[in-house]
DNA sequence: TGTACATCAGTGAACGCGCGTTCACTGATGTAC
DNA sequence: TGTACATCAGTGAACGCGCGTTCACTGATGTAC
């Protein structure tokens, strides 16, 4: 049956809502568009009348999901506090795309990996402006090494099947970044 | 027909090596049986004589490409500075297997995930050796952070579909890592 | 404002393809004598 | 050392399942008058 023009609006949410918890969860391949429309609350034959293919919807929804990321806490020092703890580290469904999707995303189809790009670039760029360092080019240097750390520690943390390894990756790791940046900080002073 | 027992050992060892090269390139589940024994020489039938399922090929694979890993160069510098090159970015099938496969190996099966678990600690352990640091601890610190950020910015380079985009990820990180490490260093004297 | 009808979002059965896995068969290996 | 035979690695056709995608149909929406 045909629906509302605000309710055809909310499905296409509720459709990329749904993808960006269930690609986040267990990758793109494992999930079914079956599953994702389930997850919206449609049934699966109505999937192509919002997209054209199941690589359509992977490339709509990281748009989707780093554009809502674009605006959380901007502060990298206070970033890498939150993004290199356990409870991260678990957040499959609600966590960063980037350390869930990002290496699966350099196989998937260019429009996927423009948006991945594009979410990259805002984030070098944001850290870049609490980053430490005596001029631009230093806190971009330190904007894009903390970052490539953070991601890199939360995806090992993730591979460990030992939580004690798991935990001290996350943790050096933090301190490891946080003593680089309070040192850089005080050269600034 | 029967083949001698050395014809077998040779042909386990040209489907790991060629699983390692195709797995790498393209990721666990884009990779077929079928291609694997191909590029080992054989058709698809023979492949259960050999492991149990494809998950036992990927759990085999890992520790036979770890392995493989595991006496080359051992010093953190060095091994940083090859590691964050464009060729090395560029090199898919020859590539470190952290960086390549680490983060679809999350939702592998456990003995797929022990593998990189025992390839991670001795990774960890091997960098301990020559990281700086004025006690065990700060070394170790080390490099855990620097090995977090190496896989992190390989992985950030080889998404970025902008090349310039690219090389800058691979090349701050690189040096953001070094001057970390040269303080360190300093500071150990 | 009310009514008639065209539009089109959503449904669920069906299609077709690809992939992991199985299996009957082949013929070289390697063992027993 | 030579021969006969049992073993078993490799082959390729076939199976079965799951998934992306299509399609005829339904019935609520929203427009034209």
């Amino acid at each position: 049956m045909k629906v509302s023009r605000e309710q055809v609006a909310e499905n296409r949410r509720k459709i990329l809502d749904a993808a960006g918890g269930l690609f986040r969860s267990s990758g793109f391949e494992a999930v079914t568009v079956a599953e994702v429309m389930k997850a919206a609350g449609l049934t699966h034959g109505g999937f192509y009348g919002y997209f054209k293919s199941k690589d359509d919807l992977i490339a709509h929804t990281l748009a989707h999901v780093l554009e809502a990321g674009a605006d959380t806490e901007a502060d990298l020092a206070n970033y890498a506090a939150s993004y290199l703890t356990p409870s991260h580290r678990d957040d499959f469904a609600g966590g960063c795309p980037t350390a869930g999707l990002g290496a699966e995303t350099i196989r998937q189809a260019p429009e996927a990996r423009a948006a991945m790009t594009a979410g990259l670039r805002r984030q070098i760029e944001r850290f870049s402006q609490s980053a430490p360092g005596t001029n631009a080019a230093e806190a971009r240097r330190a904007a894009i090494g903390s970052y490539a750390a953070m991601v890199g520690a939360v995806i090992l943390a993730r591979l460990a099947d030992d939580p004690q390894l798991s935990d001290e990756v996350l943790e050096q790791t933090h301190s490891w970044i946080s003593d680089k940046m309070a040192k850089a900080a005080k050269r600034k002073i």
